[in-house]
DNA sequence: GCAAATTAATGATTTATTCAAG
DNA sequence: CTTGAATAAATCATTAATTTGC
């Protein structure tokens, strides 16, 4: 499915290089606010959303600290050898291993060997999760929400569509009243069918409280 | 800060025993139409929000299979040591290990052993993601959204404000221009700031293209 | 040259670990 | 010490490089 939507995003070369270089500058974890400014950013150079970047950075990061890992395996490796066999592998030793930590990518920036500094800045604050949402009329929806308690209420995010061109982004604090979803009393069973569509032997739970007395939780088998 | 607003959820006796109670029923991993319905409903028994009924089942998940495994090694290590010691460790080894995996809780349920059959069922397509959103004027508020591409648009869920009542749900699939974000152009460092607030060595990116270059990423000190 | 077959990169999820409030 | 919340590591899965045989 190459024509008219990839499952998955492809970075065209400019995002690679800015992102990149983004990651360079100090930027490792960014939070809403950057990756929204930086989506909107890069959206100008192809198609790209939000979740992308905060993947992007997260991956980054990651597999940086990974080729850190191997690169400092290796030189203990090699200190071994060099320990054990003093006279092999004398001259295709690195040169300088400490300051050349995240010299990896090729573009050349006019700071090589400050890179890394920020490494372990204050850590960033972020909460996350997620949910799936199932309309009753439309099976298979899921939803990703982004949100914080702010004096008392939800305050959330809207970023609808794929950024094509430079987004703007909107919030609001106001509830449109579009759709309400099913509320309880439910019985587990009726939970648990979205979950395992194959349960060998289906349960149901059903919830009885009032106010005063403790609930009840009662199994059932059909 | 414990009266009228404590930093962590803090579950009623009454929601930790139903939320046990779905667990053991079968409900491990539940999405976010489950996780509304079960946060309405706990919400009766005392402030409750999504994200805590989802934190709560992810840890609940982890800590018993984390239990399970210390189960198992443990008796791993009996079997070692009845195989090497016969004699010793008659009396005190687990009746049946095999039947009684998930038996933990002490809430008598009619189906003992009837529990964790549905263990590996097919797992959620769910992604997660979050940003944190700072709006100019005020600082620090960060946003947890859950979105899923549907039909080209991101459809997003609605969850304002932690459901002390039982809390209805809004969906839109519009956007209410309420606020709009800064846009670029934005230096590295402005999105930098953010991250570190005591960075050693500020540095400033700046970023100009135009549709038939590649961009330029220019690194500078101020 | 050019596809089918393999391999390497890397985007996206899931699981495990750690942090910190009470 | 328990456990809610957050972060990092491991894993899965898809796409691009590349190799290979014709």
């Amino acid at each position: 499915m190459s024509p008219a939507g990839s499952s998955r995003w492809c970075p065209t070369p400019e995002q690679v290089m800015i992102l990149e270089e983004m990651y360079r500058s100090g930027i490792k974890t960014p939070n809403a606010s950057q990756i929204q400014q930086i989506t909107s950013h890069l959206s100008f150079y192809g198609k790209i959303e939000g979740k992308n970047v905060f993947y992007w950075f997260q991956n980054h990061k990651a597999r940086e600290r990974q080729k850190l890992r191997r690169k400092l395996q290796l030189q203990q490796q090699q200190l071994y050898h060099t320990y054990n066999y003093p006279f092999l592998h004398y001259f295709d030793s690195p040169a300088s291993p400490a300051s050349q930590h995240l010299s990896y990518y090729n573009s050349p920036s006019p700071f090589p060997q400050q890179v890394g500094v920020l490494e372990d800045a204050a850590k960033q604050q972020v909460m996350k999760y997620t949910w799936k949402l199932d309309v009753p009329e439309r099976a298979d929806i899921d939803y990703k929400s982004m949100m914080k308690m702010y004096g008392g209420d939800w305050l959330m995010m809207v970023d609808l569509g794929p950024s094509l061109s430079s987004s703007p982004c909107y919030f609001t604090t106001t509830r449109p009243p579009l759709k309400t979803l099913q509320l309880f009393p439910v019985t587990a069973s009726s939970l648990k069918e979205e979950c395992n569509s194959s349960s060998p032997k289906p349960l149901s739970c059903s919830i009885t409280a009032n106010n005063s007395t403790p609930p009840q939780v009662a199994l059932t088998l059909p």
